[in-house]
DNA sequence: CTCGTTTTGTTCTCCCGTTCACAAACTCCT
DNA sequence: AGGAGTTTGTGAACGGGAGAACAAAACGAG
């Protein structure tokens, strides 16, 4: 028992935080094939990642291995999943229900990783009333209200271009404090309101840069 | 006339690459409004970062700026375009023709920044025949021959998780040299080979850690 | 032509993240 | 019980990127 906070960690880096919810995947894909056990070997090849880089980023989280041995796969797991905040449930908005937005409704992925998506959204009154993954699409007039029932503070934002910064505005005046964005925008926000953006254009530029210089100069390096 | 390379500047560091689409989109913007010039203050406002580093990152690729005037829209926008590669057009192919992938198939952004999509392929016989964004889904066993055919370089990956690595085999043989990957795993390619990630789970992953920051410490910054 | 103004390109410093390397801690075998 | 073998957790070195600050360069006014 050292002087270390026992319950929750302070400042994980960013970094470390990424990776997370990659070794969260691992060891749910290590507990399904019934291994109890695993070193920080394995479970760092598992994730893709060197094994030293693997013990420092759990280490923020605490102790949780037993050196000569490894680590508890349904433990470890807990621990992490508890760290991320998925032991519990989130419920997500989306708005812009066109190509992409139907695809993020039908995504099983959210639910089974403790995000549960309340509502779908759609300024076009000619998509409302039509039912996607179990789901009226609703109009956007009802983004507060929805906001308010079901307490929602991440919203996911899959409307073109042009709209993405005011309906951004509206859902941080609503009260959302985690967006997620999926059209090709910068956004702009207060302080306190998190954003992620998932830019499908910007990695296909990064892989044709890399995938130009290798034929100039054979031998370049691989992407990370 | 110094000693830096005049044509191609070398080794531009991995967090400038992926900067320089955001700041072609801005440069495509502003010349979108008829702005012809601009200085690295207002492309940094427009890019969303700093405007130090976007010099910074501007004179990896060289001098392409006037002091005291700012940067000519269009010569930079070229000259970004170049550097990239997305001068050129670049063929690419989409594996797994399900929610995700008709999103895909049909998203116009890809077109409109040097991606053409040549071909769309399924290992689902029920899905063959169906055509989606004027192209016709096609079995999985002709990537050998369209690759060889439209000369394909890039590969994108929207099957289930248990099907990607053996697609990312399947390609890597076929002599595809960057993979885009949407299914959450872990790929393991030979070097030489990109591979990109898009995982929108743990995008949510990391904006729910920082939510349930917020909660419990409250004045916790943004996310980046 | 000269001076003041503007803005780039670059240098310098600091910080974060990665990686190495090893002591501490645990298990198992004799 | 003790020693050999294994694996974690972490201190320390290292490398790269972010941001501040400034000198160099271009332009315009007078
Ligand atoms: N389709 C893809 O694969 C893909 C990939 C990467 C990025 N994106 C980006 O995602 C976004 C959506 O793409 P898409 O292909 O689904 O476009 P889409 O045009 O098919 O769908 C956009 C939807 O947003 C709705 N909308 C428009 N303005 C709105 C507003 N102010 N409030 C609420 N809803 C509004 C529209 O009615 C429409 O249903 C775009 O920004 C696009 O660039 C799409
Ligand atoms: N739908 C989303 O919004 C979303 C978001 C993020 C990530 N993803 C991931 O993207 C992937 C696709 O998601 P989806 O919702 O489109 O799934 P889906 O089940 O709707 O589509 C998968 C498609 O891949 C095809 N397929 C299966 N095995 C194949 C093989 N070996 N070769 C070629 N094709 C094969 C199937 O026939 C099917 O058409 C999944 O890995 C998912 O986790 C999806």
């Amino acid at each position: 028992m050292t002087a270390r906070t026992p319950d929750s960690a302070r400042d994980i880096p960013e970094a470390t935080v990424a990776r997370l919810p990659v070794y969260l995947r691992a060891l749910i894909s290590l507990a399904e094939e019934g291994i109890t056990t695993c070193s920080s070997e394995e479970l760092a090849a598992f994730a893709g990642v060197n094994s030293a880089k693997l013990r420092k980023d759990l280490s923020y989280l605490g102790s949780y291995g037993t050196r000569g041995v490894g680590y508890d796969v349904e433990y470890l797991r807990y621990q992490i999943a508890r760290e991320i905040g998925v032991t519990q449930d989130w419920p997500v908005v989306i708005v812009g229900i066109g190509n992409l937005g139907h695809a993020l409704a039908n995504y099983s992925g959210f639910r089974s990783r403790g995000f549960r998506v309340v509502a779908l959204l759609d300024a076009d009154p000619d998509r409302h009333e039509e039912v996607v993954a179990g789901l009226e699409v609703r109009s956007f007039e009802d983004l507060e209200s929805i906001v308010a029932e079901h307490d929602v503070s991440i919203g996911v934002i899959a409307t073109p271009a042009v709209a993405a910064q005011s309906v951004a505005d509206r859902m941080v005046a609503t009260g959302i404090t985690s967006i997620l964005n999926f059209a090709p925008t910068v956004l702009s926000v207060p302080d306190g309101v998190g954003v992620r953006k998932v830019d499908l254009s910007i990695e296909l530029q990064i892989l044709a840069y890399h995938e130009q210089r290798k034929s100039v100069a054979p031998g370049a390096g691989a992407v990370s």
